[in-house]
DNA sequence: TCGCTGATCATCT
DNA sequence: GATGATCAGCGAA
């Protein structure tokens, strides 16, 4: 089991989006950027802010391990980990270097690729829940722990192109599947789009009251 | 549409 | 040994 930590040369390409400022500045801004891998690419439509050390609910937050060292590095680099045994989930680790901040890729649209995200995720998947979800998201795309650590401005197998437009309207609101600090609206979704997942609040967060 | 539940395992305590 | 940044399938309404 290498630890795949690819460090970024100091020849590497700059990134083509900013994701050095702070993470609620650099979420917003992921909404309509596009990632690929190979044939399929993905329109995102939903994304989630996790702020390191200061956030109970980021996987940093209690402090560099092994599966999230690549968090505490230079933002522009895939953290990839797996989910309740059963999914892969994507984040862009983005904020100043060591800051350990992240965002989840939580919902796109197909945009490319449709066919081999559908070998992916199942024959009978409509393409609006092809990537509808942080997991559904990760399989379409066909990203798992080994592309963990990979750089998305690079020459590397999975890209980031910046939005070409912004949306026309951002929505935020509480995060999902969080079992604590899930009142910090932290998530961000392109208002009206059809491609944004369902909402399911984490069923061990605290009642709102 | 809503709510519930099993699946399944890497990671951390 | 317990816990999830989840999903699909099911049954009820």
């Amino acid at each position: 089991m290498p630890i795949m930590i690819s460090a970024r040369s100091a020849d590497s390409p700059e990134p083509d989006l900013d994701l050095a400022g702070p993470v609620l500045q650099v979420a917003p801004r992921l909404l309509n950027a596009v990632v690929r891998h190979g044939e399929v690419a993905v329109r995102l439509t939903e994304v989630e802010a996790y702020d390191g050390a200061d956030d109970p609910a980021s996987h940093a937050y209690r402090g560099r391990t092994p599966r999230n060292a690549v968090m505490f590095g230079p933002p522009g680099f895939l953290y990839v980990y797996f989910s309740y045994g059963v999914h892969w989930a994507a984040n862009v680790v983005c904020g100043p270097d060591g800051k350990s901040s992240a965002v989840l890729l939580r919902a796109g649209e197909v945009i490319d690729g449709h066919e081999v995200a559908r070998t992916r995720r199942g024959p009978r998947v409509k393409d609006r829940d092809l990537a509808r979800g942080p997991g559904r998201l990760a399989q379409a795309l066909g990203l798992t722990g080994e592309h963990g650590g990979g750089y998305l401005f690079g020459d590397g197998p999975v890209r980031l192109i910046p939005a070409a437009a912004p949306p026309a309207e951002i929505a935020t609101g509480p995060r999902v599947g969080v079992s604590v600090a899930a009142d910090r609206p932290w998530r961000f979704w392109i208002a009206g789009d059809p491609y944004v997942s369902a909402y399911r609040r984490s069923p061990r967060a605290p009642a709102v009251g």
